[in-house]
DNA sequence: AGGACCC
DNA sequence: TAGGGTCCT
DNA sequence: AGGACCC
DNA sequence: TAGGGTCCT
């Protein structure tokens, strides 16, 4: 079954990763455009979490302690970045831009998506093209099977997406576009920043030794690598050559073939559309507070969460605390929480960041009830950090879900906006398309090619405006371009409950048949019955129980 | 906000909970009706699960050791019941009777059903009628708010339930009904077997008075009972004359509110539609078994499970293994579980039950895998009980899930099978209706109402037959009774993905809009875009990787 | 992965 | 105590 | 409720 | 190490 781990790739999807440059640097340079020429890092606590790209010539890397960075970089600002509000909603931003393209978008972390376009560049059997970018692995044996068209057209939808992100939003990004997830994501970081790069199958497993280490898989963490390391496995190449079997003796049957797969570039996981949030959730790290700081501490934190959730729009049914006890051997992390649940009617659904004095006095005493469960609140504590969150809301009905609903649903829906005379005929004009194949791998690829009025105020509710005698023609006209899709299922939707991914996989004339049935379906009122007018006695007697 | 318990208590909806008669054991009559006059009980080991109430009457209690069992009824006939296939397959037939009612059913274990019945009953601005069947409490001072009118015709579509039962799969039950599922389910248990007992809203209290104990409290279990008892709460009177506060101050503010709620008969839990399972499982108890009989024990199990899972018809995704060892101090239950995904491939499609045998081979080696994680194999060890369990499947989209879904969708729809004539003018015949009215709560109850030729075999496919010159009007021709809904909402059904109980809760009109929005938007295929000719040049070298 | 609940 | 299930933590 | 994983 | 998240056990 699994010979040398190329059995089962599956090169039949195209896949788009995207990863926005310096993320929270990017966003604090938006907010405050003074930063764009200076040296700086996005401070929490005690380390720089990151760094614009000027800084990391100085050698800052990402959760470097500050300490650490000021040896290398004395002059370096630093940027407080502990309230993720506006990162977080920046990156929703980012995310609706992208599911303009396709509603099969995940996301992972704050600044990643990844994109199944396979629907937007199935079955087009076109002439060759030239891809857009950069183009990792010999070129000279190209698989034959479709993938290699689909990923170079991938490379044209990736800089359309680029584009979009840039002109919407102001932000550079880099992305990888391949036949899976995880060769998507690590193509696209081969050049950095604000570049793309493609990779096709047969260089997968070039790609994957050029890692370090088996800790740069994605999905091989701390532990796993751990355990490798026990084994002796610590590059690609040792998990290459391990033995599939001894793998499975000490990871199990499912890791350890996954972990092998992986070595290989294999990754047959599915894109996995994000709906909403699971949990919403802030937390503060302090140095060893004590007795009362606690509620007020929490007061605050419950505040700052109850913006978020009005911003999220759903109303929750559960609260979780997190906390952390100061602990000297603080070898492992420590955390303890407790979760309860929480009447949904403490919330004015209108106004869901601001509680009644009462209200708020309640859920402060439900949090503070977690809080006793957690900590022998007679003995004396010291606590290091404190999170609430929130898991589990009301399902919405409103108009928006059932838009994100319709969405989810009609996936072959697409909005193309490249334009096709800048991506043909010439270089992208620098003025609102971020540069992509002139750029090298050197520092001086971070220059972001923004005109003057096209300063995005983070704070201001208003779109970038573009004068209509640009050079540039308006991005927000979507165009409807040339080249159909083969094997458009018109009106064809997958139908509710039913597994969207399942659905896609079947036939046409399966799906279309379904969609039918459920079209054709209606309910028949038939819900009656006639009055009867048999009497009966009314029981009586208390113990009436029988037993048993 | 919480004043002796009646604030906060929904009148609004309509609830029938509907227990099967001594369920396993009139299953067993169906398979052999030479039991039906015999007093026999269901082993399981050591133990009686269940009786037929002509054992009852020696004072047979459920889950009795078989060795006190003898002791009071010498003579009894033990039936082994340690394979419940036979219970859940009638247990899925009885709930689908049920669905033809509503879609709003609720599983609880493998006898039991809820059925929100409210839609069936709203609105109707009936003349008073006389309900079906026994009343508990006081009539002479009734609710007017419309719940008891919605009570009393609830009744009647109990009898049409009840008769449906009995005369398409031959099975004697009760049932309660009320304005919540707490209160239908205790109020259905003061009249066995086969009766049916209504009750109002201000009787409530009453009924909950007439428990034993706080454990009699559908929700309240030992742990809970035990807490409990060290407030010194014991009884149902007891748990209404405590301090709120001090409950909470124990339980939490959750169970703290909750349990004195029940107390009062107060329960606004929903009644949640049951899907396809989450979990199908079987375990096997032994008598402490060494090493190698292990692989035997778990190779049988195995190939019972996937005779459930073939009757199911999910690939599942996920299987574990449940291990209890040997221990004599033997208090607390000391289960551990050990479990993981497995490979979706290992199935055929078409015949779930059967494994080819390399593939039983793995999964067989991936039960052990899991075993060894549990017990040292290296060390002797004594295993008391072994239980494999299929956790997640894949969703199936076929035509029966299809099917489920539309049955979900249209919650309006209802098909009344009563026959007028039979509950409005005349007590029900004894040939094909279980009698009601004109049942005592003594012995003599237990009777079974079937004419020789309704003789339901349990293992021929056929449905029990009737003649046309019969005196019962035949059951399977669903009739369309008088009685109209108001407020019918035709072919309005609840979008996918959003919550129907939420969607049931809107306003119709709301609902209506909703509805229309689903099925006026259309995809628009706007998936095209066009070919690009820009030049990239290939990347090279290795070791590429932008560090950090 | 175990706990509490239900039948 | 059998031999099942559910949802929560 | 904690663990492993991701950013 | 910050301050977020996801899914599994
Ligand atoms: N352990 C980490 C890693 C990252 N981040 C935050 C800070 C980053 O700005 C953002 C995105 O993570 P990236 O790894 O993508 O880093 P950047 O986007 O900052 O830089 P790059 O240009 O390398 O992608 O997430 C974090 O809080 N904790
Ligand atoms: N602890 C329990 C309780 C019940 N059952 C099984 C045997 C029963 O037949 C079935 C239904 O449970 P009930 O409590 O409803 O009992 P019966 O239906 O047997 O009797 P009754 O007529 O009292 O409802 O579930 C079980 O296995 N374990
Ligand atoms: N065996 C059970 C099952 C349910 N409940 C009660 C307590 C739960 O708090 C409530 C919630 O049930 P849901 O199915 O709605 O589950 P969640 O609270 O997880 O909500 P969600 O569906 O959003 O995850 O039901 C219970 O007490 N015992
Ligand atoms: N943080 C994560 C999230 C997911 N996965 C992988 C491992 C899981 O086995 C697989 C399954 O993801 P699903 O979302 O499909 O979850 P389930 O396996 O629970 O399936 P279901 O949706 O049926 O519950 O994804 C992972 O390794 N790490
Ligand atoms: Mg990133
Ligand atoms: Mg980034
Ligand atoms: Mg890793
Ligand atoms: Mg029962
Ligand atoms: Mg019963
Ligand atoms: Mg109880
Ligand atoms: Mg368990
Ligand atoms: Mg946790």
């Amino acid at each position: 079954m699994d010979f040398g781990g190329k059995i089962g790739d599956d090169h039949s999807r195209t896949i788009i990763h995207v990863d926005l440059d310096c993320f929270y640097a990017q966003v604090e340079m938006l907010k405050n455009p003074d930063l764009k020429d200076k040296s700086f890092g996005i401070q929490q606590k005690n380390i720089v979490v990151t760094s614009n790209y000027k800084a990391r010539d100085y050698g800052i890397k990402k959760c470097m302690l500050i300490t650490e960075a000021k040896k290398l970089c004395p002059n370096l600002i630093l940027v407080n970045g502990e309230d993720l509000h506006d990162y977080k909603q920046m990156s929703q931003k980012v995310t609706s831009v992208l599911q303009k393209f396709t509603s099969n978008v995940e996301r992972l972390g704050l600044d990643e998506n990844y994109l199944d376009i396979t629907n937007l560049v199935r079955d087009k059997n076109n002439e060759d093209i030239n891809p857009i970018g950069h183009i990792f692995g010999d070129t000279s044996e190209l698989c034959d099977c479709g993938c290699t068209i689909r990923i170079k057209l991938g490379s044209i939808i990736a800089q359309d997406i680029r584009n979009e992100l840039f002109t919407e939003l102001g932000l550079t990004s880099c992305a990888g576009i391949a036949h899976n997830k995880l060769l998507a994501k690590i193509v696209g970081s081969t050049n950095k920043p604000n570049q793309q790069t493609i990779t096709f199958p047969d260089s997968a497993v070039e790609l994957m030794l050029g890692l370090p280490s088996v800790s740069n898989i994605t999905g091989i963490g701390q532990v796993l690598s751990q355990q490798l390391a026990k084994l002796n496995i610590k590059t690609v190449e040792d998990l290459q050559n391990s033995d599939l079997n001894v793998l499975i003796g000490t990871l199990g049957i499912e890791k350890g073939k996954m972990v092998r797969d992986l070595s290989f570039g294999i990754d047959n996981s599915p894109v996995k559309p994000t709906g909403k949030p699971q949990s919403i959730g802030i937390e503060d790290s302090c140095k060893t507070i004590t007795e009362k700081e606690v509620l007020e501490k929490l007061t605050t934190l419950l505040q700052r969460l109850l913006i978020l959730v009005e911003e999220d729009g759903r109303i929750p049914k559960t609260i979780k605390l997190t906390v952390r006890k100061y602990d000297k051997n603080t070898k492992f992390s420590n955390r303890e929480t407790r979760q309860c649940n929480i009447s949904t009617t403490l919330f004015d659904p209108k106004k869901l960041s601001i509680l009644s004095e009462s209200n708020e006095k309640k859920l402060l005493s439900v949090i503070m009830r977690l809080f006793s469960k957690v900590v022998d609140t007679r003995k004396s504590y010291h606590i290091t950090l404190l999170g609430l969150s929130f898991t589990k809301f009301i399902e919405q009905i409103n108009k928006n879900s059932l838009a994100m609903f319709l969405a989810k649903k009609s996936d072959l829906e697409v909005q193309s906006i490249t334009n096709l005379k800048n991506t043909q005929d010439k270089p992208p004009s620098p003025k609102c398309i971020p540069s992509t194949s002139t750029v090298n791998s050197d520092s001086e690829a971070e220059h972001e090619p923004l005109s003057k009025k096209h300063k995005l105020g983070l704070l201001s509710k208003k779109r970038p405006q573009f004068s209509d005698s640009d050079d540039c023609e308006s991005p927000s006209k979507l165009r409807v371009a040339e080249l159909k899709l083969s094997g458009d299922s018109q009106n064809i939707c997958c139908p509710p409950n039913a597994d969207e991914q399942v659905f896609q996989e079947l036939p046409k004339d399966v799906q279309k048949e379904l969609w039918e049935d459920y079209k054709q379906s209606r309910d028949q009122e038939r819900n009656l019955y006639s009055q009867a007018t048999k009497k009966s006695k009314p029981n009586s007697i208390l113990n009436y129980f029988v037993k048993q």
